[in-house]
DNA sequence: TTCTATTGTTACATATTGTTACAATAGTAC
DNA sequence: GTACTATTGTAACAATATGTAACAATAGAA
């Protein structure tokens, strides 16, 4: 019998201690999410990780983030940490593990209870390729109305993370880090109601937006439908990877 | 030479892990926070403390915050988690253990790197019995503006938990936990200014206070002063520990 | 009774937001 | 070219909300 692998070496990682990040892309109608599937267990999850003894949690995440998008620059926002005492359960890793060819006992730190920074991240859909991670062979895009059974409190933090979503859509300028540099003001309300779940006035959207003062005007886009170009716009400020 | 105490079991904690307490009170006059100096150190520093193994975050958070104010049912909100390298300087916490008598090799854990998550705490400032904690002799109030030199990043976690106060103040009923059962428009004015630093139009924080329709009018105060007696108010929800 | 400091409420001006209406226009059909 | 459609940008008006000042009420002191 081979001999078992090993690859999470215990002495160079803080114990009992993870994050977890709701990375959230938007397609052009919906909301997404990216869950990973880990092999062979049907189990799905939040892409996650550890941090490093020898890093800040805030480089552990936008690494593990980078891996998992391919992307570079992501905003990023830290937005609770998980901490009870439910979350502990060994089964579930046991059987990652083992699904993996890991060695149990030298892995065993990582069956033991931790608690989860989570992050989400706001990234341009359509230049992600994500990547599963070393324990997993799938990882997918999910409405929010489609998810699979998430493991462990994964759907409580994926519910948490669009609440605080929600609150900082007008605060901070979350709409920008969706979509691509150059936009109609018609994909900006798209987004906003598909981070809302509401609906908005069209003629009002546009005057906040313009009123805001933080967009640029462009040429028009001529999509070859036979009505009105809209124009283009970019936000004025360049997006801030941590906020 | 009498055998040096052991009071923190390395066994009985999370490694690496800790939480620290921002506890706002209000005097009437002005916002200010419980500060703990450590014994024979200079060394000043946020309530703080260790998880246990079998507790919550939230218990263990709970548990220190109400040992330090001799509260119960205290409102606590987390709002961010620090995880800097940076924050590992492992000098400070040696001398406190010296100063204190602790044996060091059995508490060597404690001089390791430590992630800590941060809460704010609203508490009635007339109810509160500062108590120092087991390393510490001093607790005490001190205004924003005359803090003394912290220890670590505790500064900037004072910073950011006043941002997220400040964030907080409309959406949930924060002014409750600050104040009495009763009390006056005017007291409740004055915690508003207290906490975002800024001063308010009489008429203007009458008439939206009134119309959230969230405050309960009772009899008149009367003080003894010679000019028209103020009502008195309640809150009519009762407040929440954990928001 | 008169006076003062403070309070509760109203009144009015101004600003913001919600809604509708209308003109402009890129393409299609003819 | 003209007529037509779908969509867009903006203006117009109405409905709310907010900022500010004014005014009447009143608890005690003089």
């Amino acid at each position: 019998m081979a001999p078992k692998k090993q690859i999470l070496n215990k002495e160079d990682y803080i114990p009992n201690l993870a994050f977890d990040s709701v990375i959230f892309g938007f397609n052009g109608k919906k909301l997404k999410i990216l869950v990973l599937e880990y092999r062979n267990t049907g189990l799905y999850a939040l892409p996650g990780g550890f941090v490093r003894r020898n890093e800040s949690l805030e480089e552990a995440v936008k690494k593990g983030v980078s891996e998992r998008t391919g992307l570079k620059n992501i905003y990023l926002e830290q937005f609770r940490t998980f901490g009870d005492v439910k979350r502990f359960d060994p089964e579930p890793m046991k059987r990652i593990l083992e699904m993996n060819g890991l060695d149990i006992t030298s892995h065993s730190w990582l069956l033991d209870r931790f608690i989860t920074v989570a992050y989400y991240a706001l990234i341009n859909f359509e230049k992600v390729m994500p990547k599963p991670d070393p324990l997993s062979d799938g990882i997918d895009w999910y409405s929010l109305d489609e998810l699979p059974p998430l493991m462990m409190d994964h759907q409580q933090i994926i519910e948490k993370a669009l609440e605080t979503l929600r609150e900082n859509l007008d605060k901070k300028l979350l709409g920008m880090n969706l979509l691509p540099k150059k936009f109609t003001m018609k994909e900006l309300q798209q987004v906003y109601e598909a981070i809302t779940g509401t609906s908005f006035n069209r003629s009002g959207f546009q005057r906040k937006m313009l009123g805001a003062n933080t967009l640029l005007r462009h040429e028009k886009r001529f999509s070859g439908n036979s009505h009105k170009a809209p124009y283009l716009y970019s936000f004025k400020t360049t997006h801030t990877t941590i906020g």
